[in-house]
DNA sequence: TTGACGCCCATGGTTGCCCATGATATCCCA
DNA sequence: TGGGATATCATGGGCAACCATGGGCGTCAA
């Protein structure tokens, strides 16, 4: 498969009355390569977040669900969780998005959010909930230090 | 094989006193772009639901029953559980349909309905109904998480 | 006739689309 | 290298189209 340009870094943008936030423009840049101004996005799994991601994403996640057998459990499954959730948003002119309310309650989104890169998809957070929880990866990697791979190289820093 | 756009998310629409419901925007425009403001829909053989595609999905069906020897057991197998319980429904100018009795009455449809898309096709549900089984698919999903959700990724290099 | 169904119009709320503005970053040229 | 010109970006707000919903009125069949 072809490599696609990963979504990097954090970017913080204001939720205006309306609901809108505006996609970070580099984030917006790689949506659009992938074929459209649309973003796929459903609540996260594994905390108060937003993960979405562009047509790339939902391919594979498409895919996913393909590729079991339609009259099996494990399909419906993954069918109700991965694509009965997911909502798929334009972006309007100035690419800015209106996540549904219950994303929005979901990750406690109010008057900020923060756009993550996490590579092929990224998350959306309340700005103070990510602090917290990256600070808690740093703790967990820092503990990890030993264990990482590439031991070859120095360490990371 | 072409990647068609999915059938994604969950919308709610009321059951009007006449027993009509709006088909979702979304879901409408997928099956115009199909080739017809057509919806064929039949009960759920593993739950209380009601399944419902466009011309694409039946097709798909039909050659899942063509596929098979017209004298063998398989072919009329398929042709009575698919085929023959399946019934075309037409929207009418505001984009709504009016399911059969019957499948009212197997989705336990009353005052609304939930339209659950599931990729190349979709599901009419009890809204409550609904709530429930996702519940159910999200726990089972997490299970599977550690096994899954790895190569569902791309690998982290 | 009585209901079921198709077709039409009306309406309110939501959403998307459009233009305006200020801040920031980038570029270019003297 | 400094500083102004220009493009990009995030943000605000107005307006119109769309969408879900409700109801009326014919038609056709039992």
């Amino acid at each position: 498969m072809k490599f696609a340009r990963p979504f990097l870094s954090t970017f913080v943008n204001k939720v205006d009355a309306k609901g809108r936030v505006s996609v970070p423009a580099r984030f917006r840049d790689i949506l659009e390569a992938q074929g459209a101004r649309i973003l796929y996005a459903r609540a996260s799994t594994s905390g108060p977040a937003v993960v979405a991601g562009g047509l790339a994403w939902m391919e594979q996640l498409h895919a996913e669900v393909a590729a079991h057998d339609p009259s099996s459990v494990e399909h419906d499954d993954f069918a109700y969780a991965l694509l009965g959730d997911t909502v798929e948003l334009g972006l309007d002119g100035e690419g800015r998005v209106g996540f549904p309310e219950e994303l929005m309650r979901h990750a406690g989104l109010e008057s900020a959010a923060a756009f993550v890169g996490m590579g092929s998809y990224f998350e959306i957070w309340e700005p103070q909930a990510l602090e917290a929880r990256k600070a808690q990866a740093r703790r967990a990697t820092a503990e990890r230090r030993g264990q990482l791979r590439l031991p070859a190289r120095e360490g990371l820093k």
